[in-house]
DNA sequence: TTGTTTTTTGCAATCGATTGCCAATGAATA
DNA sequence: TATTCATTGGCAATCGATTGCAAAAAACAA
């Protein structure tokens, strides 16, 4: 009859609640958060209601008004590679650890792939107001972006590398040092015609490419070949078919990921090349699929896990308003069936 | 000297914005909105002033107040299996087609990995307030509580299989069809002797199986044998191990996915039993890393791409209020080299 | 100059929950 | 009976942006 008695439906709001238990809605927030300011007969009454009628307060409201969110932004941005897509294992393997560890501790993610247009786009996402903090997955080519946020947004932390006098915060792993390793790691094997398969002008390659060439030259060998390989992993398969003829004067390859090594594996089984036999091969991430590949993938382990953990911790040091050093992992090699 | 007059920091609202363009706040957010209402002028002397301080309006304010989040919540519930973790490559594959997917609309991610103690884990999702709208990828053994929410929250779309009667609007593949295609197969390369790799209390893997037995029974076969594996990937190799002496005695595998099929061709070669000589072996998912094994994995394609696509598409229609039906697609054998 | 129309802006309510502060109630003590 | 103190719960401000409505300002016509 009259609009607003015992709402036929669903409760709406606390303030419905409040007048269905004949107390103010303060009264009913305080008994939903189990204070103990109001009696207790009161307060199990209250939630019995909000129990019956399925009511669950707004987390939205409740968000802005505490000015805290418990959401974790994890961000991928792919300046470098528009065609890069979020399928990339890499990707894949860093965020499904992220997600347990944040989880873990109660938070949501709320996830971004962002392909930079507009230069403001990390600022658009730490001024959302909407993330308790950040976690930026790769440098990409927005050093500038990320040294700029970083300047007055303390609780970001991006996987990536550290260069002296670096502002914003990384963990990640001594990627010169990985590609060092990889090198000895062909050479040891007693490969001298090397190459670097993957594009440079993403800084992490580009390291990687430089301890290759670390690792040659202290062995008195030139300098290795430097392929570019996309890492959109759908043209992949084409530009190392197309590099083939260059590929069969070689006898090791440093691949930039795991995945190109795969890649250029099938490549050269598909040319009745066989690995190791003919041509090394040693990849880069550790992935978990990199055991699993017949023959299994020798590679440098960045130990994902580790980091995905070391990302949350520091962040978590931030956000309390700590301030914490960047996480540089030593890359171990994991000596497989490939090389 | 005053209190509030240029500030010396940053803007923390559209207030203060106001205060320093000479208006009203109402005015500063029509402006920043760029709505015709507000003088061409003023609009762009305060879309400038914004800029200038680096200002963005609080979403989380925003969003309550318009009652549209633009978030999407995606879900994957693992109430059968706790070690599961969400570097599954499965779960990967699909959130990352749907992050895609979602992303190219304008819409954000909340990501929720949930192990369902409590049993309205799922209505403190969709009643969070926070979502527009809400994937859940796989049943798991969360069936009930999955009808139980859809009875009255609309934009939710889920991932999985389809039974008369049921309520909840999915997006899956027709997994018995597909066990029935991966019989076929290897009863088609001249194979006796099979088995599925899986546990059968996973709805989708039961379904797998029958459609196997199916197979078997129309080529007058024995029922197949079956075999507990479970999905956490971590023990999955000493599982497969473990049951050694019984594949032995097998010449067909199907295994209930692409990851069990791989531990097992792994498996097969450490004890110098080739794969497809000796024994075929016939996936479930057609992941994106089948096709880079060596030797690359004949499979049963989900078409995980189309199904994410086909998950949002029916998620949009259902959050501006349509019916859906549900969408079942054909499994299809994709033949590499293992069967 | 006055009246009418159009443009531009401000005011104040709203979204939904939280919380500091105060008032009412009742019990205990003097 | 008067006073003190502890409980308990309500009032209203707050978080920050949006938007309907009305008022002010400007433009134009008579």
């Amino acid at each position: 009859m009259n609009s607003n008695t015992t709402p036929p439906g669903r409760i709406r709001n606390i303030a419905e609640l409040a007048r269905l238990a004949g107390v103010s809605a303060g009264t009913v927030s305080r008994a939903l958060a189990n204070k103990a300011l109001v009696n207790k007969e009161t307060r199990e009454r209250i939630q019995a209601l909000a129990r019956a009628h399925g009511f669950r307060p707004n987390q939205m409201a409740r968000r802005l008004r505490v000015q805290e969110t418990r959401v974790i932004g994890v961000v991928v941005p792919l300046g470098h590679e528009q065609r890069q897509h979020l399928s990339d294992p890499f990707f894949m393997t860093i965020l499904g650890h992220l997600a347990d560890a944040l989880t873990e501790s109660g938070y949501d993610i709320m996830l971004s792939r962002v392909i930079p247009h507009e230069d403001d786009w990390l600022e658009r996402i730490v001024d959302s107001g909407m993330l308790d903090g950040v976690l930026v997955i790769g440098q990409s080519n927005q050093f500038e972006a990320l040294e700029r946020v970083a300047q007055y947004y303390r609780p970001m932390v991006v996987w990536g590398s550290h260069t002296a006098g670096q502002i914003h915060c990384t963990v990640g792993v001594d990627n010169r040092q990985g590609g060092r390793l990889a090198g000895e790691c062909l050479i040891a094997a007693g490969r001298k015609r090397l190459a670097f398969l993957g594009e440079i002008d993403v800084p992490e390659l580009h390291e990687r490419y430089l301890g290759l060439c670390d690792a040659a030259a202290a062995a008195g060998l030139p300098a290795p070949l430097q392929l570019d390989i996309h890492l959109a992993s759908d043209t992949m398969a084409e530009e190392i078919g197309g590099h083939m003829d260059q590929i069969r004067a070689l006898d090791g390859i440093s691949a930039g990921s795991d995945l190109i090594a795969m890649q250029a594996v099938r490549a050269l089984a598909d040319h009745d090349i066989a690995v190791p036999r003919d041509i090394s091969v040693v990849g880069f991430d550790d992935l978990p699929l990199a055991e699993q590949t017949i023959p299994r993938l020798t590679t440098i382990s960045q130990n994902i896990a580790r980091g995905a953990q070391a990302m949350v911790t520091t962040l978590f040091e931030r956000i309390a308003g700590n301030d914490t050093d960047p996480v540089e992992m030593e890359p171990v090699l994991i000596k497989r069936d490939t090389a």
